[in-house]
DNA sequence: TTTTTTGCAAAACCTTTGCAGTTGG
DNA sequence: CCAACTGCAAAGGTTTTGCAAAAAA
């Protein structure tokens, strides 16, 4: 399940910030986590482990997904990174702190939107004022149909679920795998 | 992925009505979709495919769960069932037409509140208006904190993501698996 | 040198698929 | 009888785990 228990957002400017946090927790500063927090700064949204795992080796040196799990985790723990999950396929990651954004997702195309978390904030508020839940669209985020799709649907097209994983946000598109 | 080429959700009062719907739909009559609705008419929220597995069949002879996958697969394309994805876990499957229930799912504590789709109103017309999602909080649930694990989470208490899958609204409590 | 971290292999978990045999109409 | 359906076994995709070898401090 992946087992964070719960610390605070860190920002890190730079890479060598995040190294001097990680030592201070007591971690060690290997290879593998300086290359992976590397992919993670340069990333363009959020990717799954195993793209993360492609990025951060060189070329035929890609380290084991296991370990990218394994930091992932921990930097999870850490509050360094966070993860999302859209709708099926595998959970992406991202750097925390990354302007606190959250995401609305269609499950038809795949489309992923990502927005800043305060454009959320009323939705946020209606839901804790009806419900009590106090609700993070940035863990599981809102899933539904994008316009494009509703239109679609609406006009008669069957399903078509096949996820393309696009951000409107930074414009990047990208599949978790390839 | 349970591909669901969309059909309208349908309600029956009872399972005949259901299979008569199944037979006219030109699909077979069998035991095990026999046995697979009983369940789901007795269900008192939604369950997973083991689950149903487990409880379709009489004690030592369930049906193989690859099958009780196909049915509810071919009961949701059909408009008798549909499903919920509930955090991590497997996915859930109750009646469709269950009163168009949609859920908040608490990923701490793994609650499951189940309201009224009219209730949610609300909330999915703010979200269509301001992104133009068309949103069914039916398959993908709304997560967050429930009040108790909010309160709890502010308090200090780290982590405890112990999925119980609980439905406030039936009062029934139950686990996916066993 | 001691403890942490890694890679590899294997397993766990949920779901789908292929196939040969069984059953419903 | 024939098409539809079933169980079984196996595989697919994502994530976790065990363990011995390697690397950090």
């Amino acid at each position: 399940m992946t087992s964070s228990p719960r610390a605070p957002e860190l920002v890190f400017s730079d890479r060598d910030q995040a190294f001097v946090h990680l030592r201070r927790s007591g971690a060690r500063l290997t290879t593998a986590r300086r290359l992976l927090l590397d992919a993670l700064f340069v990333a363009d949204g959020a990717l799954s482990a195993e793209e993360l795992a492609r990025r951060a080796g060189g070329p035929g040196e890609a380290p084991d997904v296991a370990s990218v799990y394994r930091n992932l985790d921990l930097f999870e723990r850490l509050g360094l990174v966070r993860h999302v999950h859209v709708g099926h396929g595998p959970g992406l990651y991202a750097l925390a702190g990354d302007g606190e954004r959250e995401y609305l997702v269609c499950e038809r195309c795949g489309l992923v939107h990502s927005v800043e978390r305060s454009e959320l904030d009323p939705v946020r508020e209606l839901v804790e004022r009806r419900f009590g839940f106090a609700v993070r669209f940035s863990h599981f985020p809102i899933t539904g149909l994008c316009r494009d799709c509703d239109a679609a649907v609406r006009a008669g097209a069957p399903g078509d679920d096949q996820p393309q994983l696009r951000d409107h946000h930074t414009g990047a598109a990208e599949r978790p795998d390839d």
